[in-house]
DNA sequence: CGACCTGCTGAATATAATTTATTAAAGAGC
DNA sequence: GCTCTTTAATAAATTATATTCAGCAGGTCG
């Protein structure tokens, strides 16, 4: 009688793609809630209404469910991008837009965006992973606006436009840092302001061009010589 | 004869300074090598001379180790950067040279630079370790540079200075983050040169307020008055 | 209705970090 | 020079998870 081992037990056999969007869901949960290192497969699997094992029939590993959560959550957000974008004219609001975005991104799903940064680049074999083309596209948001601008006539025609883009986004990231850590606040608006501000000024004017001294000696002798002038 | 169990160990017991530097020389070598994770204690313990167990006589664990690797590289860095930055004159020059340091920096140890951003940073409790804090003192060589500027009249008296601080760190961090990976090549002067022109160009004009064409257009008057002044 | 296929389970395995009981080097006291 | 004490260092045990795998049992097709 008290044999355990007669319980039958009651398994549901559901189709793999219910199964794998079972997994997803609890995996983005729980990735979300505790992070990479701090989930546990076995907690994962609880969430999911199965056992440890069955992750492995549909995914090769934890890294390989981290990889699926983040590449579905990034596809969902190049999505909504391009239809929010779609309103926006102008070469500074775009480019204010665009920060802005990115900006909301961080303060609305700090979690995934630290495992994206933490967990996921860096790794060896990154750049042959589905995330880094999703976050390529995501990236080319940047260089896009930029040669908008360049086209209109706003920005000088030969910025180091790989590394404005990655002032933008490396800025951001470190700057959003602490929040992204669940420490402080993040001020999604004058952000967005003071950055937009900062990039087209630097792209507006010469700023590749100054050499050491250039430009701005250029100045000062020019404001010498107007002063004379306007005695 | 053949019992090997009559092998008197041979165990040499060294002051605590000493067994301290072996392991840090070890673990530095070891974790540079492999990264963290990839980095065993038996490798590192092998490497140092000792069994595992010794480690933890005088580190935590893993973790505590790396941080002391970082702590003491970190300040091997600041050091050397004061010395460096004394011979250097001028607002741009000085920019340039801080990020040029920082490049070169993640240039010849791109290892340990990948160490503290994947490892350290974006921990719960990072803001309360040493690296935090020598990381933070690094940092200010940014910010430094940008009030002299102010202080000089080259920079408008009120930028945001946190945001272009982290979009100079950030943004050589995402643009080096393939060579770091260990894939492409890192050129630093060119990039350095680039930096330095968009920092500049951003701070010296209304970077803040939208100008568009502040700076440009300020020259261009100016180069008008000073070429009727010359006539 | 029965045989087969394969999703699912549950327990076993593997790999590393960490802990701990034991051993022995080095110095103190006689 | 010898023993005694202290504690550094060792080697084995423990722990914690991810991952694997042999077998069980829904569901389906003949």
């Amino acid at each position: 009688m008290p044999k355990t081992r007669t319980r039958t037990r009651q398994v549901s056999r559901l189709p793999r793609e219910q199964r794998l969007s079972d997994i997803m869901k609890a995996g983005r949960e729980i990735f979300s809630e505790k992070g990479f290192e701090a989930a546990s497969m076995a907690e994962i699997a609880d969430r999911a209404g199965i056992v440890e094992g069955t992750i492995y029939r549909i995914f090769k590993g934890k890294r390989e469910l981290l990889e699926k959560v983040v590449a579905q959550w990034y596809e969902e957000v190049l999505a909504d991008y391009d239809v929010q974008l779609a309103g926006v004219r102008g070469t500074w609001n775009r480019l204010r837009f665009m920060i802005w975005y990115h900006l909301q991104g961080i303060h609305d799903q700090p979690d995934l965006f630290a495992l994206v940064a933490q967990q996921l680049r860096g790794r060896p074999d990154y750049e042959e992973t589905e995330v880094y083309a999703l976050a390529r596209q995501y990236a080319s948001h940047a260089t896009d606006i930029i040669k908008e601008g360049i086209a209109a006539g706003e920005f000088r025609p030969d910025p180091p436009m790989q590394l404005v883009r990655d002032m933008i986004f490396g800025g951001t990231e470190h700057y959003a840092w602490r929040f992204l850590s669940g420490k402080g606040d993040l001020s999604v608006e004058e952000t967005a302001d003071q950055m937009a501000n900062l990039v087209y000024g630097g792209l507006a004017q010469g700023g590749d061009a100054p050499a050491p001294g250039g430009l701005e000696s250029v100045v000062q002798r020019l404001e010498a010589v107007a002063q004379k002038l306007e005695q």
